[in-house]
DNA sequence: CTGTTAGCGCGTTCAT
DNA sequence: ATGAACGCGCTAACAG
């Protein structure tokens, strides 16, 4: 009791190093280097401001110190939707790297509202973030890449590192990391892994084209039937989204109209494929007996299905791993602006959910 | 080019309000107010600073507007791995919430380190958040309670509202508000089904008795045992993690060493149903055939089970949503004090893992 | 309607 | 080793 605050006793009146500095009988200067610990202090003095700190429960103000120049460094993730496994899997990894170096991380979920991305940069922009580090796809419009290429310019003026995953770059002009998978690798081998095992009508289960990752998977596929001197049959090729349903009704669709025009099935996602194997199995079709099915990602979920199955492995956490720790090693210069582009690799795990092919 | 800018052209040098007044040739406070729109201005002098915050590629500097008093309000959610998908549902959930009333969101992973915890809840109050969500089960320390305390009471001294979901009150003196579900009540409801069932000796593989959530759901457990009537076999009470692998080795231990003691297995969580699952189909046990299963969280996997799974909704992002608008609805005074406890209610999803026992 | 100016809380010279 | 004073970029009085 009897301490004279200044101020009313309420709530939302936070402390600030005056109030230790009273306390402890010491300038407002000597708390901030007891605190910073980067000056020399008595050890005395010392003793007595830490007192006061612990008496007073307090706390620095981030925002003051941030604007004296002292920042307390962050990594914001953007992503669509934190319930994603593959994604959160990515998340998993930058918070990992990100707390192991002492960054604080910040994540936002954008539903997959371009928008809302850019807004959440502008927002990084405002709070001076380390880093931005941006994951899933993109429709590549000319105009949204104008405000990209303009807001990119602006992270980069307050020294905040850009990092895309997977995503195509913004252009020469805007300074970017880049880590990405090779898309086009794993899907080129679970595509060989299929052919080796007879089958050569392969439906395609494939995502958007706007979305690099559904181009860089389509190629592997192909470069993969033209190696093996089968002419690819376009009818075979399917467009749609990246969901559990999608790939079920597209599934029940081919059952009912186009049965027996393939002997396997190449989902883009493993996702995809738990939604086309419940189509299946509905349609009592038996995977892989009657038909064989491959994924792309493997999730968790991938391990889950009866039969288990083949799919290409995705290093998601080490994707974020690596996008926090390329971003902070250019910022502490321990890093050439060349090293900026990184492909990570990927590889078929093989499963249950394909069988070889006799006819 | 050539206006006159006071620094060297390297990055770092984020623009300020000054450079726009500048330019625009207003003062600072016009363009403050222009920017705030919260105050009249010419529309000919707004037209100006507008132009020249565009042509500038201009933002504003949180820190230094949060200094000034104008915070951007911040929810932060904290949890252990985002990759868990239960908490991932509840992160959604917040996530969403605080967007929709244009709160930024902060997501942070703890590991299941409640220093890491504590270390987070403290950079919050420094960042003057206002809101912090806490999630998933605490050791009870008698001595982490006191930090707790101290760090909650920090929060609420910086007109921070302090949300726990799932977890106990940290004492009347320590303001905070409580989201939780029903656990005792699924587990009530969901043992009430094995046993209308006919099954009587139930397999409890359960978590550890230090988290409120193992509490109730076992308390559920045995009060459905004694409303009919069955006495509880305290050797078929099990504790242990709530992962797969600890479903998996638990279920394999008690086929091989006390296999025709139980005709059904309920699991504390899905992942540890999950578990339990792969080790009955490992060991040509078939469920429900031979055995039932049920499991709890209703998570994506538990359809995704063969068979799939009879288990508990709990309604995750329900969870998140609540938190966020109870600490803003009491923050903004459209709530009472007395509103701040919600118990949210489970159901039981009845599927295919639970057969009729015929002996 | 617009400009001037005094803080917001902290880090950091420069004196002492 | 310690203290006094200025400035970080912005907002909000207060004048005009």
């Amino acid at each position: 009791m009897g301490t004279e605050r200044r101020s009313r006793g309420t709530h939302e009146a936070a402390l600030t190093i005056r109030d230790v500095a009273e306390r402890a009988e010491v300038s407002v200067a000597t708390v901030s280097r007891v605190l910073a610990g980067n000056y020399p202090v008595a050890a005395k003095t010392r003793q007595r401001v830490m007192r006061a700190v612990r008496e007073l429960n307090y706390v620095v103000n981030t925002h003051a110190r941030a604007l004296a120049g002292v920042r307390t460094e962050t990594v914001a993730f953007v992503l669509n939707d934190v319930r994603g496994p593959s994604f959160s899997a990515a998340a998993y990894g930058v918070e990992r790297e990100a707390n192991q170096r002492g960054r604080l991380c910040l994540i936002c979920t954008t539903e997959g509202d371009q928008e809302r991305e850019l807004a959440f940069m502008q927002l990084m922009r405002e709070q001076q973030a380390s880093a931005v580090i941006l994951i899933g796809g993109v429709r590549d419009d000319e105009q949204y890449r104008e405000r990209y290429t303009e807001i990119a310019q602006g992270l980069h003026a307050v020294g905040s590192r850009l990092v895309l995953c997977g995503r195509p770059s913004l252009g020469a002009d805007v300074p970017a990391t880049t880590v990405e998978y090779d898309n086009e690798g794993g899907a080129y081998a679970i595509t060989t892994n299929l052919l080796a095992n007879g089958h050569r009508r392969i439906l395609y289960l494939g995502g958007m084209l706007e979305h690099t990752t559904s181009v860089g998977r389509l190629l592997g596929y192909h470069r993969a039937l033209a190696d093996f001197g089968v002419a690819p049959d376009p009818t075979l090729i399917e467009h749609g989204e990246f969901t559990r349903v999608s790939g079920y009704e597209r599934t029940r669709a081919w059952l009912q109209q186009g049965a027996g025009r393939f002997t396997a099935i190449f989902a883009e996602t493993d996702m995809v494929a738990a939604g086309a194997l419940a189509a299946l199995e509905d349609a009592g079709v038996r995977v892989p007996d009657d038909i064989s099915l491959v994924g792309y990602d493997d999730i968790e979920l991938a391990s889950d299905l009866r039969p288990r199955l083949t799919t290409v492995h995705v290093p998601y956490e080490e994707l974020g791993r690596t996008a926090v720790r390329l971003a902070i090693d250019l910022k502490e210069g321990r890093s050439r602006e060349g090293d900026q582009h990184v492909v990570l690799g990927t590889h078929v795990v093989v499963r249950q959910s394909v069988a070889r092919l006799h006819h």
